[in-house]
DNA sequence: GCTTGACCTGGATCCGGCTCCAGGTGAGAT
DNA sequence: ATCTCACCTGGAGCCGGATCCAGGTCAAGC
């Protein structure tokens, strides 16, 4: 049972200290462990769902959505069919994102042409 | 040289008002023309513009250096070289954006496999 | 000729998501 | 022993990007 003092958990995770405290105190992780002077220890499975917040996040998911998925993940195994059906729909996001994005950048390459052409 | 109210501006570009009026004001957009009675009337060349806003908002690129790129644009033809150089710079972090957007969607697949294989 | 309704303005406010601060504690290095 | 440094807390502040508001002006249909 490893444990992670705040500096590694920030190492491991690449989220600032202050990033691990809000997000704990916003209950999107669960009170971290402490030790005897009252500093944070965190935990393989507190970094694996911090791995799985960095995912959610950087897929644009909002704060208030993975709050409702940390609910799920603390109800119990029962809620794995929602949990399902929450991480579908997000990833059908995901592909509309980058589906957008590529289409944008079309665009973007259309214009460069367009440039390079007058030049 | 058709024109189009307000109403118009925001059908065709996706913008609300509040927002065509706000990216006038910070300077992301020249001054719309106006009639008699003070109403804007965008051209055009400023719903083309929007256009290229729209892109370049929605592939992520701030406010900030957007009006940078508008800069050039205002600032004549010899600025065309270094607008493709903002382009293409550009075109690389929407590309770094798809990527890593595919990545974490192979997390999320995954997760989801994993659920699955759970039930 | 009145009433709607689309506009106008400057400025305040909101929102998500952090980020920073002051003031304090405890543990290990010199 | 003392210093330093990583931590702690509650709460304030910041930032980007809009969004909303009050109070006012025209234009056009009935």
């Amino acid at each position: 049972m490893t444990v992670y003092t705040p500096a590694e958990a920030v190492e491991e995770t690449g989220f600032t200290l202050d990033t691990l405290r809000y997000y704990e105190k916003i209950g999107l992780l669960e009170p971290v462990e402490r030790n005897a002077a009252g500093q944070r220890r965190f935990s393989e499975e507190d970094l694996s769902w911090l791995g799985m917040i960095r995912c959610l996040r950087d897929t644009g998911m909002p704060i208030a959505e993975m709050l409702r998925f940390a609910e799920l993940v603390r109800a119990g195994e029962h809620t794995i069919p929602d949990r399902i059906r929450v991480l579908e729909e997000h990833d059908r996001r995901v592909q509309a994102q980058i589906a957008n994005l590529a289409e944008r950048q079309r665009y973007i390459n259309r214009k460069i042409s367009y440039y390079r052409s007058v030049l």
